[in-house]
DNA sequence: AACTGACCAATTTGGTACTCGGGTCAGTAT
DNA sequence: ATACTGACCCGAGTACCAAATTGGTCAGTT
């Protein structure tokens, strides 16, 4: 209980002031506990607040988890971009991340012991995600270390393109759109998937998405009410 | 004469230490002249810089026009974004440009007169890119501002992932292959082009080409004497 | 055993003196 | 007259130090 009220304080600090801006001292007085018992928790205010995005990284993912479980749809790269896209872009947190809003994140992005098994994690779930869908024939080429690379690169596009100036006057779904007709084209066979792989394939992401989300839910503090 | 020269000293310069570094007075000391006659040609140390970038870019331009004559398949866009992408990574400044490194350029990236004009004509020139592409039937969409956004959202990925770490194990031109062939796919019909229509899109983009560089030169001070 | 907040060291901040470098222009050279 | 120069000006940035703040600890309380 204690460790989900601090982290709560801690998101709703970060969220509006920034990582520069909070002090420890302050996350603790609001959720209600001495300073002390912060470091309780976490060795640092850094893996604090590793801690404040992994627990929103598990939440988007188990978001997207439910997704997938009622649309199987949801499993082919091009939905699931899109639907990473438009979630990550509607959490001022994930979208700090993905965008590389240092003003919000201070040098948080870079090395901390928690992101670093976050990014393991995330490298290791994707290159899953492509071995499943190739094993059902949804893929249009040999998973790998490079259509890994491939697909980041195609992605991450979108991210960067965020801030800059006339790419504002496209709604948020249109680029989410566009990203996915450059993901359905570039990574996806031109033919219309069998209903029966997505499902199947559909059922296998679960399993790897549930794994993962174990795995980043274990490395939150254990609750001790 | 002098304007070339100056320009030369200063992209040395630049290139060595990186653009808070340097000192005007360095600079026109380099091309040997007094400072008072960089400001005849530049009206301050950013434009002066800014112009060192445009002149990068007009020569990159220059040989990519080079290149297109020589092979006219080279207009196609996964063999045009390939061949960029190759030619940017190769250019210290205009790789710097690209992959936001400011260590480098410092805040020269953001708004500069010139920079202005650089960013508005390469806008019109990929507009045009793609219509003429279209009128050959070469692409596999319709025209505007959308795809532009697309297409570019789908290169923009492959410089903003340049430093991230597990993505060095691959070559240069490993990474140019995926950028073509994630292009090729999401924006390029999926039959072979028609020889004729590659050999009239590349007539038509020299033409586009050389008129933007006319214009990138046209920024570049005047040659006196 | 769980938790706290006073305490310490280290970093950050605020203020000040001072250097340095962008930009100007009176003057020199041609 | 024209092309060019470099000494000069002044504001932005640097160096520096004292004061304030904050990350992290631990003896002590509940």
């Amino acid at each position: 209980m204690k460790a989900a009220h601090i982290l709560d304080a801690a998101e709703d600090l970060l969220t509006r002031y920034g990582y520069r801006r909070v002090t420890v001292d302050e996350v603790a007085r609001g959720a209600g506990v001495g300073k002390g018992t912060v470091y309780l928790y976490w060795p640092s205010k850094r893996e604090l607040f590793a801690a404040v995005l992994t627990r929103d990284a598990a939440r988007l993912l188990s978001d997207q988890l439910t997704a997938m479980l009622t649309d199987p749809a949801e499993v082919l790269p091009h939905r699931s971009m899109r639907w990473t896209y438009l979630a990550i872009m509607d959490r001022p947190l994930a979208k700090a991340l993905y965008t590389g809003d240092s003003a919000l994140l201070g040098d948080l992005t870079t090395a901390s012991r928690s992101g670093a098994l976050f990014a393991a994690g995330k490298r290791e779930t994707t290159d899953r995600y492509l071995s499943v869908l190739h094993g059902h024939g949804l893929l249009s080429d040999e998973p790998g270390a490079l259509l890994s690379y491939r697909l980041s690169a195609a992605v991450a596009g979108s991210f960067h393109l965020d801030g800059t100036p006339d790419t504002a006057e496209f709604g948020l779904t249109a680029k989410a759109d566009a990203l996915a007709t450059t993901v359905r084209r570039a990574f996806e066979p031109a033919e219309d998937p069998a209903p029966a792989a997505v499902r199947d394939a559909a059922a296998d992401m679960a399993d790897v998405y549930r794994q993962w989300l174990a795995e980043l839910t274990r490395s939150l503090p254990r609750e001790q009410s």
